[in-house]
RNA sequence: CGCGGAGUAGAGCAGUCCGGUAGCUCGUCGGGCUCAUAACCCGGAGGUCGUAGGUUCAAAUCCUGCCUCCGCAACCA
């Protein structure tokens, strides 16, 4: 029976060190809605989401609170379905990769690829940090120190298995050139041209020794799997994939349709991914679609920033439907969004609650009016205007699924809002309340009200994807057949009439006050800033006490510090840097000194003034300049230079 | 010259690949309507397309220089 031509559509797995924010709630939505397009286009889709369940990373926020890392991913795991699900995303499965399936056949590849030669021993170098037993970027290192800790790192050497990836650039460029719709947009094909294939490829590091929680190498007992062949081999374990006899599901799916992903990983989906399926013999997925992210505002959504909005919350604020309206609608294809309340509450006013909800809601209360709430048939008392409105629900369907098969989401709402624009237009130039008012025009109020009921269900068709649920509550309202909302149905010559509507239930989404909603904001605010400052406040006292306990020193170790009276002769800007200022100061000798205050002093502020030097400092280079020595300033975010007072003589000792 | 992205009405965006009347949403101003959720419909105002050059019959679009903003990278001795 089942001939239907297959889709399979994926999300990048969400990986569970802490739950997802509005910004990776976005990828799910923006998936579901075209796995729900494709199902009523006709194909046979299928949906896969998950979880990234391994690491360091969680393993140490586990041991951090206490429980063991599955316990831990557990509970994430758990809270991420649950959002998921909220947000009414219809996937057809949940992979984690936890799962005992996927571990084993994750174990398979890493065997595979060993034997093949495609992974090779080597050695990891990298700051280390001892007492944690962790390797770090250098990136990601606070002060040069641990981020965890604190304490210092040094670099360590530790062994490690390496996947072979420039024997398969050529392989890979290639792909790219004959399947030019490989990435999307282009202009991320261009990035990874660029950055990482033209330079040369560097082999990827794919095991790990100092940490445990990920998949044991069979060959090699004391590594574990290292993030990406574990984590994008989901794609293949979750459908049935092994080296050897994969499951029909999997001979069915793969390759896959479309990899939805945020542009951040493209680089992952479209090198590391096609070399490792390249190395297992296994074909390519069709399409890579790496889409842009959802700022706050002006700024990138960080916890430290204090500004992420949660998907939980907001859902409670604006119902499911508007902020997936919303996300669906005003993200862009190729540059990043940014959500405010304010758009937010405009566009759900605006197109929700005016356009959308109002025809609703004035088109089953005029057939409630007017014929007892049974919708009527159309009769052959027609008029120029219901041209024009076909004309136009025509035209937007078209519209809609020309964009929606590029996977233009927002671009497509366009045209979706434009037929149900067309139908209050509609309304507007046949006054069905004064045709109501003569017997003589009961037949031409019969067909405006047929044609309404029409056109709002082919349009309320194209909604479906952004807000399942309205879409639905629409059905409910018109008491549409199961199949009305089917892409092969759209037509003018679909049965709607005979049934009875209810047009009780026609408020479809409640307009929301922006002054009123704004002020309750700011007050919530102010409450957590109070709350916020309470805690710093609380943590200072606790810091500063540990501090005084732990940091006194004696004289003698103050005694090591040499500080001396200096004047500034010559300052300038280090090139190429944004905090950096290259200074000449005299203290009696003349030294060179490199000091990250530009941000706070132009050079004209400093030359002449004299400071106070740390003049027995160890040289260091920065940004390649030489600097002897550090002048003593005070302040965090706002940094004062510590300037003394003119009659002091240069070369003065400060005790 | 570290890599990349962006500059188009008051705000948010499309158009740029492939030159040919500058478009959409919100806001704003004026009008219409009363079936409907102070909603809906029509019309107007508002733009040197960051900037300076170049190519062309013709440039938001192609080429070159410059300016500004934003990520990443680097970086507070």
């Amino acid at each position: 029976m089942n001939n239907k031509e297959k889709f399979y559509i994926t999300t990048a797995i969400a990986y569970t060190s802490k739950l997802p924010h509005i910004g990776n709630i976005y990828e799910i939505i923006l998936t579901d809605a075209i796995a729900r397009y494709k199902k009523k286009k006709g194909y046979d889709v299928f949906f896969l989401t998950g979880t990234d369940e391994h690491g360091q990373k969680i393993q140490s926020e586990a041991e951090a609170s206490g429980v063991t890392p599955q316990e831990y991913v557990d509970k994430i795991a758990g809270g991420i379905k649950d959002l998921w699900d909220l947000y009414q995303c219809e996937y057809d499965k949940f992979i984690r990769t936890t799962d005992k399936q996927h571990e084993k056949v994750v174990s398979h590849i890493y065997n595979k690829l060993y034997e093949q030669g495609d992974i090779y021993k080597s050695s990891y170098e990298g700051p280390y940090c001892t007492p944690c037993e962790s390797f770090w970027t250098e990136s990601q290192l606070v002060d040069g120190k641990c981020p965890d800790c604190g304490r210092e790192v040094k670099m360590a050497k530790e062994e490690a298995y390496y996947l072979r990836l420039s024997k398969y650039a050529d392989k890979l460029l290639e792909y790219y050139e004959s399947h030019p719709e490989f990435i999307t947009p282009v202009s991320r094909k261009n990035e990874m041209v660029n950055n990482f294939l033209k330079p040369g490829l560097q082999d990827l590091c794919v095991s790990r020794s100092s940490f445990t929680w990920g998949v044991p190498l069979e060959f090699d007992p004391k590594h574990v799997s290292y993030v990406w062949i574990d984590a994008l081999s989901n794609y293949i374990t979750a459908i049935g994939y092994d080296t050897e006899n994969p499951d029909e599901l999997y001979n069915k799916l793969w390759p896959a349709d479309l990899h939805v992903i945020g542009k951040d990983i493209v680089r992952f989906h479209t090198i590391y991914w096609p070399i490792i399926l390249m190395a297992l013999n296994v074909p390519l997925p069709k399409k890579v679609l790496g889409h842009p992210w959802l700022l706050f505002g002006e700024n990138k959504m960080s916890k430290s920033r204090g500004n992420v909005l949660y998907g939980d919350k907001l859902a409670e604020q604006f119902g499911v439907d508007a902020v997936r309206y919303y996300l669906l609608s005003e993200m862009g294809f190729y540059n990043d969004g940014s959500i405010t309340y304010e758009s937010l509450i405009a566009r759900t006013n605006s197109d929700l609650a005016n356009i959308i909800g109002n025809l609703v809601s004035r088109t089953s209360a005029m057939i409630k009016q007017y014929f007892g709430g049974v919708v009527p048939a159309p009769t052959n008392a027609v008029g120029e205007a219901d041209e024009t409105l076909k004309n136009a629900v025509n035209n937007a369907k078209e519209a809609f699924m020309a964009k929606m098969d590029e996977y233009l989401v927002a671009d497509a709402s366009e045209a979706v809002l434009n037929g149900f624009k067309a139908c209050n237009k509609y309304i507007d130039e046949t006054t069905p309340w004064v045709l109501a008012k003569s017997e003589d025009s009961r037949n031409r109020l019969a067909t405006v009200m047929a044609n309404l009921v029409q056109s709002i269900r082919i349009c309320t068709a194209m909604l479906y994807p952004y807000v399942p649920s309205t879409a639905k509550r629409i059905s409910e309202v018109f008491a549409y057949a199961d199949d009305a909302y089917d892409y092969d149905k759209l037509g003018f010559d679909y049965k709607v009439d005979g049934v009875t509507v209810n047009a009780d239930g026609a408020k479809l989404f409640e307009r929301i006050d922006e002054k009123k909603f704004m002020a309750a904001i700011e007050a919530e605010q102010k409450e957590k800033e109070k709350e916020r400052k309470k805690e710093e406040k609380a943590k200072e006292k606790a810091e500063k006490k540990a501090e005084k306990a732990k940091e006194l020193i004696g004289i003698e170790d103050f005694a090591k510090v040499e500080l001396t009276v200096g004047k500034i002769l010559t300052c300038e800007k280090v090139e190429k840097s944004d905090k950096l200022l290259k200074l000449t100061v005299d203290i009696g000798e003349t030294r060179q000194v490199v000091s990250g205050i530009a941000k706070w002093y132009a050079p004209e502020d400093l030359i002449g003034k004299k400071i106070i030097l740390v003049s027995n400092l160890r040289p260091a280079v920065l940004r390649g300049v030489e600097s002897n020595g550090m002048i003593l300033a005070s302040g965090e975010d706002d940094v004062k230079v510590v300037f003394i007072d003119d009659s002091v003589p240069v070369g003065s000792k400060v005790r």
